[in-house]
RNA sequence: GCGGGAGUAGUUCAGCUGGUUAGAACGCUGCCCUGUCACGGCAGAGGUCGCGGGUUCGAAUCCCGUCUCUCGCGCCA
């Protein structure tokens, strides 16, 4: 029999009346009634009622416990009187009358309550996170977090992929995001670097052969953070697979995904979630910028942005008219029942569009049969009816040169929903966003370079790499996109050596370059590659996803701060001069 | 690197256009209380108002600088 416990703390109910018990655990709350006290019992799996009357001997020491002290209690199950049965425990209906107890551990005064839900500020909660991680909320979604993990394993074993580990000590990679370097001692003034995703590594287990890959993987990037961005690491459901196409990657990863979130769609919600059904939405990315005015669209939100361009073409409103001259565009979005909104509501829209950088919002309201607003009277009939609006609809434009009319327009439309409240919380919807392209111009050298990963493989392949025009071709690459969050990107590889010197020739790359930059991949590529792809979804965005955290950081057990320092662990330090003079390394004093 | 918000008791916060000894709640200490479950009641301790400078008879409050936290931009093949 186990010392410290014969039950956990959820366990006990009327079915063990006048049992001899052990419990062990933290003291939640005392309610000192003078000669008679109340101590909530909690461990991991829930709470306890343990009372302890002034005739019983250990009644003093019981008396001096404090809050978060560990104790082992035994005693009797005691059914409650009806009138003092709590319903909104589990365990409600009986308490433990408590004879015997030890003090496993006693605690200091808390720096932080842990028996209440308010919020405390991040800097307390980061230092002193073991006690944040009492708290019920971080609690249960580190739980979550696990059961998310443990039930991805199951699947992708079940499906037939293997999982492996992938090294962390590895080589810089010259593209991407900056690399954190770990310092050599025995080769002085080099340096590893930390994987930013387990990228060559997965290709090269697929061209040895072991067909399926999978990997809850760390990832490392020296990135400044974001709300969904932990600096320093984050995991990724890394897998790869031999001999497939696009589609085959999606329909290998759209169950698992679709299963998990429908798993956990019940998780601190009143009503369990929607999750979209597979295959999911594709959508292209020229579409999505078009549509969406963004390459991660929200699909809950019901808006759309349609081209309205030919209304204005030689229109009487002036402003649009000689925009389009000049080579811009005009973008409309259709609202319903909103044409008949106080001038007030559109004044804020246009005073919100000014803030953020635009010349401003202009609209029509189509009401009983007639266009109003300030623009309505400049276009002619055919013009307004090429708008195609229904009665108590409004449309909002916005005119500029195409990427930046797409780019405000995706704004626009996540203003006006969440102005008016048009998104339905309680569902999952994805999508796929397809067909990048390999390449773009550089803003400021104008030159061709990848405008993703330069392992993708082309579209057409060789053939299109020697006779496409360069940014006209589009990569079998693509994102997994879930309520506006980016959950992964992934791509049919380039397997081929002569697709990818041609690939890297047209980004300005020599043979020699690649050869230097990918030596392992390249070696790797002229022995037998087999056609491979896959994706990475982000483990702690599906995460805070299924828990509704609005921040990364309340889904991961022990984060970093926004200026990425471990406040508990104090991380980044300084360290001792003779460990620096092992690996050879001198710092600068920066005074 | 840049922009927004914040920094007052152990914790969460209030403190107006400058004006006595800077408040509340929770926590903590002591006392009272045998049916609470956010137990209740009484009393008490606890503050360099982030830090430095300035304006003023007088600064938590106004001004300048600086540090820290946070949200966003840049960054994120």
């Amino acid at each position: 029999m186990n010392v410290y416990r014969t039950h956990k703390c959820s366990e006990l109910s009327v079915s063990n009346l006048n049992e001899k018990v052990i419990l062990s655990g933290w003291v939640d709350t005392i309610r000192d009634h003078g000669n008679l006290i109340f101590i909530d019992l909690r461990d991991n799996f829930g709470l306890t009622q343990c009372v302890i009357d002034a005739k019983q001997g250990i009644f003093n020491k019981i008396n001096e416990l404090t809050h978060e002290s560990v104790i082992k209690i035994s005693g009797q199950v005691i059914k409650r009187s009806d009138d003092t049965i709590n319903t909104k425990l589990s365990t409600g209906e009986i308490e433990i009358k408590v004879n015997e107890f030890e003090l496993l551990s006693k605690s200091e005064v808390l720096p932080l309550p842990v028996n209440s839900d308010i919020e405390y500020g991040e800097e307390v909660r980061l230092k002193y996170r073991f006690l944040d991680l009492r708290r019920k909320k971080l609690h249960n979604n580190i739980l979550l977090r696990n059961k998310i993990i443990s039930s991805i394993r199951r699947k992708m074993i079940a499906n037939g992929f293997i999982e492996f580990q992938t090294p962390i000590l590895t080589s810089a990679s010259p593209e991407g995001a900056r690399d954190y370097l770990v310092p050599s001692r025995i080769h002085k003034g080099q340096f590893y670097a930390l994987p930013q995703a387990p990228q060559q590594f997965k290709q090269l287990l697929m061209i040895a052969g072991f067909d399926k890959y999978f990997q809850i993987a760390p990832c490392f990037r020296d990135e400044d953070s974001r709300a969904d961005r932990s600096p320093g690491e984050f995991y990724q459901l890394d897998f790869e697979m031999s001999f497939v196409t696009q589609d085959d990657v999606f329909n290998a990863i759209e169950p698992v995904l679709y299963e998990v979130f429908n798993e956990n769609n019940k998780y601190n919600r009143e009503l369990p979630a929607t999750v979209s059904k597979y295959p999911f939405v594709r959508i292209g990315y020229e579409d999505a910028l078009e549509i969406y005015g963004t390459d991660k669209p929200d699909l809950r939100n019901p808006l759309i942005i349609k081209d309205c361009t030919n209304s204005f073409i030689n229109s009487n409103f002036k402003i649009f008219n000689d925009q389009i001259k000049k080579g811009s565009i005009v973008k409309g979005i259709v609202v319903d029942d909103t044409a008949d909104k106080p001038r007030s509501f559109f004044d804020k829209l246009n005073q919100w569009a000014r803030e953020e950088g635009a010349a401003g919002l202009g609209y029509i309201n189509f009401v009983d049969n007639s266009y109003k607003g300030p623009i309505a009277k400049n276009l002619d009939q055919d013009q307004l009816k090429l708008l195609d609006l229904k009665n108590n609809q409004s449309i909002f434009f916005i005119c500029d040169k195409r990427k930046d009319a797409q780019l405000f327009g995706g704004k626009v439309r996540e203003k006006i929903c969440s102005d008016l409240n048009l998104l339905n919380k309680n569902s999952f919807e994805f999508c796929w966003i397809v067909d990048y392209p390999m390449y773009e111009l550089d803003d400021k050298t104008n030159k061709v370079q990848f405008s993703h990963n330069p392992f993708s493989m082309p579209q057409g392949g060789m053939d299109a790499l020697e006779n496409m025009n360069p940014l006209s071709i589009k990569a079998f690459q693509y994102d997994i996109v879930c309520n506006g969050v980016e959950l992964s990107s992934g791509a049919i590889r380039n397997h081929r050596t002569d697709i990818m010197y041609k690939a890297f020739e047209i980004a300005g790359y020599s043979k020699s370059d690649i050869e230097k930059k990918f030596p392992g991949m390249l070696n790797a590529l002229k022995y037998g590659a087999p056609p491979h792809g896959g994706s990475a979804p982000g483990i702690d965005r599906i995460v805070m996803l299924l828990a509704d955290e609005p921040n990364i950081r309340e889904v991961i057990a022990f984060p970093m701060n926004q200026q990425a320092m471990d406040l508990m662990m104090d991380a980044p330090a300084n360290v001792d001069k003779t460990i620096l003079e092992e690996l050879g390394i001198k710092l600068i004093d920066k005074n």
